[in-house]
RNA sequence: GGUUCCGUAGCUCAGCUGGAUAGAGCAACAGCCUUCUAAGCUGUAGGUCCCAGGUUCGAAUCCUGGCGGAAUCACCA
């Protein structure tokens, strides 16, 4: 079935032509939604077309309304104001586009086909060395919800994390434990792994910090008690018996990562993210290498005399930037050049996306240009999902200062927010226990992860330890709330067919079925923007707009038997969408609450 | 200093591919539960859309210049 939007769009061409002998390009019609003051549904807006009509606005519109509405059955009734011609669309066009949404249960969802296009979305990437904190939710929920997005639009996504499980901030940690652990392990202690390794590498900087304090104390200028530490040169000795393979030094890691992914995997799994490959630092560091040297030897990158090499992107509007050190080894832009190289390789990916906070913003403008050099063809499919930073009121999280909010304590404090106000409400009381802690957890995370979600990516957004995150008003669990209510309306009723009677249509109505008409148009947007919170947002209106339908009239003791059946219906699709729209932000939706 | 991003109600955020009287939530105040879940609904109050120019029939939205904030500009990752 033909949209409106395009039936509209196709009888203005028609009307251009007819009317005022005009070709109009789509681009010149513009079809907004008609703002709620106003009587219609969609608006076009007149201005454009006066110079063509040779009449004022009004005019230009009164004619146009007069042709749309004698043209097409959907369009029942117009209004000019100003230079808006606002039209009222038949509750036909509504009754059947209903009846076809009905029976499509993927609805506003496109399936990847075979010859879908596949995008590749590395997101969460983490060190080994400290626990994921607040900063990591917001990459993790962005890169998790930017695939399912990106599902939803008909692409293949393959989700990917780059684990940074090597260098010297792992060294000091290892440093640290074999200094002061006697043997500690998770098990021993019963702490999670990353925070075990967390810990030893906060213990680490404490005792690298009371060194330098003695050794200034005793008269060695800053910077050279900061070079010569004892327990910082210790750690550089680790890292280069790392580089050299030294068996113990290699076993010593691997035990203390294994204990970090096994902390990192609980914390996913709670989040509800996940990964369809890991890539790891300590196997693609050295990648890019071959790669430079090649384009140096093409004359594309220059050589130092020490030996080092670099690009030169002055002629680009960016710096000179190095690729190889004087000794030979890469750097991080290297791996990034290497790695790419080897995934476009190896698979026929369209798109791939970096979920890297804005810091990082001049890294990828580089790593863009220096593959362009080079003369990789797809060096403009790389896409950088640049996301700004998670603030406190005191501003940026720093560890020193102690003022990490850790993501595992997060989602504890928001679940056992959202259980004593369950329990103050008592509407549980049918579940069990396990249901129970189910449902708080649905909804703890739910607020969470709406609360990160519905902010606009490339902005610094503010979290406030101090103020928890609402439930009620523009949050997660209004919306959970909304869909629980309409399941449990659908419980009273056992034949959940869904149909759609001839009624007539009142105002709320027609304010919900706009808004399941309007769904697939945003699913669309937040993939080609590469944005969740345009779902997020849609999602708060969705349930907004359902509320206050379902407070004014009754669905299950409404006036006729064809009405009752039409509103089962719509709730039903409405519980759907909302179902669907959580589940591309990654939230869960309760049956009840 | 260069580059990029941000600046909208007391607070947190929408709106920004130019369109009508700039919208929500929180906080404040006033109401609505013998009727499908009140984590809801309704109302009141709250605005120099950072400032100044420009483009336009029309600017929160585009351009230029300021001001304020953030990030970045390593032989770190």
């Amino acid at each position: 079935m033909k949209r409106i939007e395009q039936v509209l769009t196709d009888a203005v061409i028609r009307a251009g032509r007819e009317l005022w002998q005009t070709d109009l390009a789509e681009s010149q019609i513009q079809l907004q939604k008609t703002r709620k003051d106003f009587t219609g549904d969609l608006t076009i807006v007149v201005f454009p077309f006066v110079r063509f009509a040779k009449s004022s606005p009004e005019k230009a519109g009164e004619v146009l309304g007069e042709y749309l509405v004698k043209q097409l059955d959907e369009i029942r009734d117009y209004n000019v104001i100003k230079g808006f011609l606002n039209l009222v669309i038949d509750e036909s066009y509504w009754q059947a586009m209903l009846a076809v949404i009905a029976k499509d249960p993927d609805y506003g969802i496109s399936q990847a086909d075979d010859e879908a296009p596949l995008v590749m979305v590395e997101y969460s990437s983490p060190n080994t060395n400290k626990p994921l904190h607040l900063g990591h939710i917001r990459n993790n929920l962005l890169g998790y919800s930017i695939s399912r997005v990106l599902e939803a639009s008909g692409k293949k996504v393959m989700k990917v994390n780059l684990v940074n499980d090597r260098g010297i901030h792992i060294c000091k940690s290892m440093v640290a434990w074999l200094k002061y652990g006697n043997g500690e392990t998770p098990e021993s202690s019963g702490k999670k792994g990353d925070k075990l390794v967390g810990d030893y590498y906060v213990r680490f900087d404490t005792e690298y910090k009371k060194q330098v304090k003695g050794m200034e104390a005793a008269g060695k200028p800053r910077k050279e008690a900061e070079g010569k530490a004892p327990i910082m040169l210790e750690a550089r000795e680790m890292l280069l018996k790392w580089e050299a393979d030294d068996p113990e030094v290699r076993a010593l890691w691997e035990k203390m990562n294994g204990w970090v992914y096994e902390g990192f995997q609980k914390t996913y799994d709670r989040m509800g993210v996940s990964f369809d490959r890991m890539y790891y630092e300590s196997e693609t560091y050295k990648m890019g290498r071959d790669i430079v040297l090649k384009g140096l030897k093409d004359g594309i990158l220059e050589q130092e005399e020490d030996g080092s090499v670099w690009a030169d992107l002055e002629d680009r509007k960016l710096d000179r930037k190095l690729l190889l050190r004087s000794d030979g080894t890469s750097v991080y832009m290297t791996q990034d050049v290497g790695t790419a190289q080897q995934r476009f390789a190896e698979f026929p990916i369209e798109e791939h996306i970096y979920v890297v906070g804005n810091e990082q913003n001049y890294h990828f403008q580089v790593l863009s240009v220096v593959l362009d050099k080079l003369g990789y063809t797809w060096a403009d499919k790389l896409y950088h999902l640049s996301y700004g930073m998670v603030e406190l009121p005191e501003g940026k999280m720093k560890s020193r200062e102690g003022t990490v909010v850790d993501a595992d304590d997060l989602m504890d404090e928001m679940i056992s927010t959202a259980k004593s106000m369950s329990d103050e409400l008592g509407k549980l009381s049918e579940y069990n226990e396990e249901e129970k802690q189910n449902i708080y957890r649905q909804i703890g995370l739910g607020a969470l992860k709406y609360f990160i979600l519905k902010v606009d990516p490339k902005k610094n957004m503010l979290f406030d330890p101090k103020e928890s995150i609402d439930f009620n008003g523009n949050t997660g669990p209004f919306i959970q709330y909304t869909y629980a209510r309409i399941r449990s309306v659908l419980r009273n009723v056992s034949d959940a067919e869904v149909v759609f009677p001839q009624i007539s249509l009142n105002e709320k109505e027609i304010d919900v079925i706009r808004l399941i008409h309007e769904f697939p148009e945003v699913v669309k947007t937040a993939a080609d923007e590469h944005n969740p919170s345009v779902i997020a947002n849609f999602m708060y209106d969705v349930a907004k707009e359902f509320n206050q339908f379902y407070h004014d009239h009754s669905i299950l003791n409404a006036d006729d038997a064809d009405t009752r059946t039409f509103r089962i219906s719509m709730s039903k699709l409405i519980g759907d969408m909302i179902e669907k729209g959580m589940g591309l932000l990654g939230i869960e939706v309760p049956e009840r609450m």
